[in-house]
DNA sequence: AGCGAGACTGAGAACCGTTGTCAAACCGAC
DNA sequence: GTCGGTTTGACAACGGTTCTCAGTCTCGCT
């Protein structure tokens, strides 16, 4: 046995590095959603060095440990923003990229309604919403 | 004035050409969604030839035209199926890809309102719901 | 402080879905 | 049949993402 953890399943151990520091900072700094490359410019620009594939490989892990969540743009890219912990939606400004997270219960159970109505099992689902925000409406 | 087409602008014609035919017709066969290169390969097999990008193009063409729908996988590929022309939504099997389209009056309804509350105009949403459907369910 | 096992990283190549290029083929109107 | 514009296909190019792997770093242990 040459792992320390007692007991539980064998779960690899997780290191706070200086890179993983800079890609959570980052990630602070913005408020949007943000493309790994924009992330990886940012701590570029703030001075540290941390390699693209790092900055995948960390905003991945934290992706699954549920810390960010991750969306796909129309074209298909990854954006990722930190959010709160709980489930939400978000609503994005297609201007500027505010986003706001929003609630919405009765989508909840809407989804679990209709899934039931066909015999689905197991749901899931994403919702998202697009549009202008105030400021870029009126500019 | 080369144009056959009298008054309005001067929209490019669409010709229906064998290949054009062909991706409607794979369109057809498949009741899920699908990506550029499986309705290709379907093609293939079927003993007509059509180029991969031309495969693309008529697939953008007819979402376009509202009569396909397009989608992202969580892995970022485009997916397509035909659809109907109303607003709608998918219920997708995680295992077997079964779609079924779903209406959501209430949700259409909660979006426009969060979005009003939050002083966002030209609102459009993206809504899937992913499941396990019976069939597969009780495999 | 020194050590060792394993986690982590970076540079670049590889990957893969998608789009661009452009000469040849095609279509439809005349 | 002829002519201009449309469409096509082979292939290159592109961009985001993942893989590779040798070198580096962490951290528990002594
Ligand atoms: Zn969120
Ligand atoms: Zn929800
Ligand atoms: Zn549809
Ligand atoms: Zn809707």
């Amino acid at each position: 046995m040459t792992s320390t953890e007692r007991g539980g399943p064998d779960r690899p151990t997780v290191r706070p590095t200086r890179q993983r520091r800079a890609v959570a900072a980052a990630l602070d700094a913005f408020d949007d959603f943000r493309s790994a490359q924009e992330i990886h410019d940012l701590i570029s620009r703030q001075g540290d060095s941390v390699g693209l594939a790092t900055v995948y490989r960390t905003l991945s892990t934290l992706a699954d440990a549920g810390e960010v969540d991750m969306l796909r743009t129309e074209e298909g890219e990854a954006i990722w923003r930190r959010c709160s912990g709980t489930h939400h939606h978000h609503l994005v400004c297609r201007a500027c990229g505010a986003t706001v997270e929003v609630e919405g219960p009765a989508v909840e159970q809407w989804a679990d309604t209709v899934a039931a109505e066909h015999g689905f099992a197991a749901i899931s689902h994403t919702l998202e919403v697009f549009g202008t925000c105030r400021s870029c409406s009126t500019r």
